[in-house]
DNA sequence: TGAAATGTTGGGGCG
DNA sequence: ACGCCCCAACATTTC
């Protein structure tokens, strides 16, 4: 019989600094690093075509650090590690914990089937800074309202792990079976209109370290005021390592605390929060992403005018905030916090659309998509969530841009058209004075639409609609 | 992690 | 000096 060997899969833990599942694996025996690509269960959230980027290019990263020893399947999972436990001498199977609820339930499944070919299984922590079964109100039932999760919930749990290093003697084993390249994954667009991202991201754990790195130095700094002005760098921008698992919460949660104490400080760790509740909400509501958790909601009188929602994603709405937010997440994959709420808000309150095709249309083109982000906050917009925005409130696209974008900084990088408008005029170019508009080159209707809906009325619309139910 | 409508206050112009 | 009006600035309420 071969030597024996433990098997570490990796899913949403691409990195090798802080993975506790990775250093239980390295220690002992030698490791099979494996990715397995099965895309199947995952329903409607199949991953988006902008997610399925930054993972070709996250494996591929990983690939390297592993000295281009990471095995690489497609396939049924459960198929493929059995078939693994068949050919090789495995003696144990270690992975971090994911939490979209059908891998949940398929893990559970995996781990009784591998445990009862007397192979070892196990799970490990690595993508919460909380289990979100250890956060719990003293009546045993989950919070629903985030200032108290955070606070009384988490703040008064044991802390969260301190990061652990990079295993430093890895052995790795082979499958020489195992003929399958990145490439072959096909994740990367036959239509490539994934090289305009490219200029805006360096994508793997070592980018990642960099970028927390830099934002601890200097983004953080005003932090807590910078983070609503999109032109400001105050926002980390890294979600989407995050997501992949490039980088563990716990290391920025650790790199936040080894700062002295600040208002800064806190709003950034109660982002932080923040993910940790919608996580908390997916676990205990696993229909977060399907169903209002708002049963009253249910009777709301969406809208459904497919034209309306296509100006809305392609940033032609007329309304220049909301296209710059619209266009900034089709050009780069991201969108910033503050706009992400005005352009939801738009959506769903001023055209009346139905949350969820926002929430699709965000799956597909964020590369952050997460299903617990992505649907708590989807339903935290739409006033139907836990701990929701109040549905009236509204937000209006003009007054939201000349307050964070007061010198429409980010507006004219995304709408270009517009560059020429005198600022006074930059968030309602259709108050804009006739000569001011000539003056700019600009024509309503031709370089730059008219508003495709009235703010006033639309919003009146919404809170009559709120009223009905 | 709103915005609009409504209410209150206080300074200044003016008869 | 006084009452009156106007209105900006701020506060409160309502959606």
């Amino acid at each position: 019989m071969s030597k024996e060997i433990n098997i570490h899969w990796f899913r949403q833990d691409l990195r090798l600094i802080d993975n506790p599942a990775l250093s239980e694996a390295v220690k002992q025996r030698s490791v099979l690093p494996i990715y397995i690509h099965d895309d199947e269960q995952a329903g409607r959230h199949r991953l988006g075509g902008a997610s399925r980027w930054w993972l070709h290019h996250s494996l591929k990263s990983l690939n390297e650090a592993l000295n281009g020893m990471l095995c690489v399947y497609a396939g049924n999972t459960q198929d493929i590690l059995m078939n693994l436990i068949q050919r090789l001498n495995v003696k144990a199977v270690y992975w971090n914990r994911c939490y979209e609820p059908w891998r949940i339930h398929h893990d559970a499944m995996i781990k009784k089937t591998i445990r009862s070919c007397g192979v070892e299984a196990q799970s490990f922590n690595g993508s919460l800074l909380w289990e979100p079964w250890k956060v719990l109100k003293s009546d045993g039932t989950p919070y629903k309202v985030f200032t108290p999760f955070f606070k009384n919930g988490c703040l008064n749990a044991p802390p969260p792990r301190t990061p652990i290093p990079a295993p430093d003697h890895c052995q790795f084993a082979q499958d020489s079976l195992c003929k399958l390249s990145i490439d072959a994954l096909g994740l990367l667009p036959r239509i490539r209109w994934d090289k305009q991202l490219e200029p805006h991201w360096q994508i793997g754990e070592k980018a990642a370290q960099e970028k927390l790195k830099k934002f601890t130095e200097s983004g953080l700094i005003g932090y807590r005021e910078g983070r609503d002005f999109p032109a400001k760098p105050n926002v980390s921008r890294l979600s989407p390592h995050l997501h992949f698992g490039e980088i563990s919460p716990n290391q920025i949660w650790s790199a936040a605390l080894s700062l002295e104490d600040s208002d800064d400080r806190e709003h950034f760790l109660s982002e932080l929060g923040w993910r940790e509740f919608s996580h908390s909400l997916l676990y205990y509501f696993p229909e977060l992403p399907h169903k209002n958790l708002q049963a009253k909601f249910d009777r709301f009188p969406w809208s459904n005018d497919a034209g309306m929602l296509r100006h809305w994603q392609i940033g032609q709405t007329g309304y220049p905030f909301v296209d710059a937010g619209m266009r900034e997440l089709w050009q780069t994959g991201y969108m910033h916090n503050r706009v992400r709420m005005v352009v939801g808000s738009f959506l769903v309150k001023n055209l009346l659309f139905h949350w969820q095709h926002g929430e699709q249309w965000f799956w597909d083109c964020l590369l952050d998509a997460d299903l617990a982000n992505n649907s708590a906050s989807w339903q935290w917009i739409s006033g139907c969530g836990a701990d929701a925005a109040p549905y009236f409130r509204i937000f209006n696209p003009t007054t939201q841009g000349q307050k964070f974008d007061p010198t429409g900084e980010y507006t004219r990088q995304y709408v270009p058209e517009l560059a020429a408008l005198p600022d006074k005029y930059l968030f309602n170019p259709w108050e804009a004075p006739e000569n001011v508009l000539r003056h700019a080159d600009i024509t309503l209707g031709i370089h730059y639409p008219k508003p495709i809906i009235d703010l006033k009325t639309t919003r009146e619309r919404a809170l009559a609609a709120f009223k009905s139910i």
